[in-house]
DNA sequence: AAATTATAGTTAAACGTTTAACCAAAATTA
DNA sequence: TAATTTTGGTTAAACGTTTAACTATAATTT
């Protein structure tokens, strides 16, 4: 049978309240009986039982993390990184990750997820965009919440956020840089704060640099940002447009969506046109030519994410801060010198 | 606060066993009280605390559900789908899953998984190849273990597998019923036994069929079966071999390598080449033509593993079960009647 | 009608911790 | 030296359930 605190406190001859205090660090213990209730617990390799400190302390020791099936099944593994972020910090802070997946449509007859009905988390992130209905179902239960990747307008939650304006910023004059003037901008779901921040940042740049901002580069839409819309918009874009050197894809996936319809179509990469994506997934190796983009430092978001909740969680005020990560330049083969001058 | 079972016990009129009774269904109460304690359960949004239902049982309703990183995050949703369907299932159930993942070349130095060394759950799903050491380490610990789509060659634990011959005696059939007679197969990682019989299947088809196996058509190595990996053999296989006409790949990833590798070189896919993968990962929409391949129910893997497990963790007599699941032939536009005849 | 059994419910112990309240001995202060 | 404080511990209550043991009443059997 599992052993119990008792049976440590019987084999080093202190009361169990002692070995509690010892594998707490809380009141005073004389280091020998100190290393008798250690020595104890290794040789029975003892774990305390999680249920019992949940019940006295009114914790669960579990974190809910909620992600729309989509995020979750894309090709690009960009939020599943995120959430191995989350899971290996949650392992030094002795927290347990409830993973869950909602419908990215779900509706006011979905059930929430069972953790939160079941109030068996202390806290939640949600990653990514999620429907608004949901916010305000959860909000009820008021849980600690943090967010990743996602500003919801409504409401002032901790926030773990990308730098996306530095990083647009970062593209867009990577490729000024490299002589070009006629930059397209590609990205869907563009209601997202996310992207619609880089494209921000991308307007910004244009404009720091003197060059016009002209709207028949511009192609967005709400549709989901992957490679499938990459391709169309490229396509939308190329075909009334025959001049553009350069293509700032909102996001990685759709960069390769556009690298596609570019290579099907006949352009080289980068000769004829430049491509810079954004997120870093980096999951397709048979990528040619390399894309160059701006990584996102995903695991560090989830990590960043499970530190914040935590925080909240022990100091019990909300201290509703919101954490911009840094991104970086990475410069590999789809991007070069602008020739057609 | 929370309320708890006291407060429903005395809204409802009765003891606390009463409340506890109708919750469980068990023992004999009077539809009428049942329903004062229904009713007095849902005005005041009681939910049993599972800390004390833990307790008591001395189980932790959660499960473990273990996945090596590299298929957590390639490419292809495999895995991923495969956890779905395992946390879908242990909805029903009520159990929680604890997803964590384990480094590929897990060795004695590294630490176990925290739930297994804390005891934190009941039973463990283990998907995907696992290293050896890892297994025997697990083992001591002799928590209920179902495997999905790995078959360990030293224990015999519950497993769902994937029916992989039937699977690789469809594709190759398939092939063999358009015309084919050179059909290669093409597979890394080909250790692992659900590849190996991949193999296997191919080569009873071809048997069966009075087609000589050629071994020079046969393409494997022990490397990761991606994208990258499909791209290498197939060049191999096409540098020294011209008359293929069809290929079978072990897997759906590396056949898109393949088929980048048929694409750079010249070569339709089908005019030229039939080919066809296994596992319709179905990820990559932008992949011209879409591939034909064998379906494996990945959802459901994960779901007959938990239901597999939660029957042993109830019957307490592990039924040591192999649950085979079936495969399904889907025809799209990678493969072609042979034409060089 | 008496004896037995089934039904519907209650009481209280147990699960394994934390922690407030307590206490004796040792150390410090006056 | 006596009074006070600190140190190093113990005792026992509490957390919210389940469930064995019990009881009173109703239903059934003889």
């Amino acid at each position: 049978m599992k052993p119990t605190i008792k049976d440590v406190a019987k084999k080093a001859g202190v009361s169990i309240a002692t070995v509690s205090f010892v594998i707490n660090k809380s009141k005073n213990v004389t280091p020998e009986t100190k290393n008798r209730v250690l020595k104890a617990i290794k040789s029975l390799n003892y774990h305390p039982s999680k249920s019992a400190i949940n019940l006295v302390s009114g914790k669960t020791g579990n974190i809910g993390f909620i992600l729309t099936d989509d995020h979750f099944l894309r090709t690009e593994p960009f939020y599943t990184k995120i959430f191995l972020g989350t899971e290996f910090e949650a392992r030094s802070e002795g927290y347990y990750i409830l993973l869950t997946s909602i419908k990215q449509d779900f509706n006011e007859k979905d059930i929430l997820p069972r953790f939160i009905l079941n109030k068996s988390v202390d806290g939640i992130i949600i990653a990514g965009k999620i429907p608004h209905s949901l916010i305000d179902r959860i909000s009820a239960y008021n849980l600690p919440t943090v967010f990743i990747d996602y500003n919801p307008p409504t409401n002032s939650y901790p926030l773990v956020l990308i730098d996306n304006i530095e990083g647009a910023l970062l593209a867009t004059n990577h490729l000024i840089n490299l002589g070009h003037t006629n930059i397209a901008f590609i990205c869907g779901d563009i209601e997202h704060p996310s992207l619609s921040e880089r494209l921000k940042g991308y307007k910004r740049a244009l404009v720091d640099a003197n060059i016009p901002v002209k709207n028949n580069l511009i192609i967005t839409d709400a549709k989901y940002p992957d490679r499938q819309n990459g391709f169309n918009s490229a396509k939308k874009l190329f075909s009334r447009n025959k001049n553009v050197t350069a293509v700032f894809a909102g996001n990685d996936a759709m960069a390769i969506g556009v690298l596609h319809y570019l290579k099907d179509n006949g352009y080289k990469v980068p000769q004829d046109v430049s491509l810079i994506g954004f997120d870093d997934v980096g999951g397709d190796i048979l990528l040619r030519p390399p894309l160059t983009t701006i990584r996102v430092p995903k695991i560090e978001l989830g990590a960043e994410a499970l530190k914040l909740l935590v925080n909240t969680l022990k100091n019990k005020k909300s201290l509703s801060k919101k954490i911009l990560v840094p991104v970086e330049l990475i410069i590999r083969e789809s991007t070069s010198f602008c020739k057609s001058k």
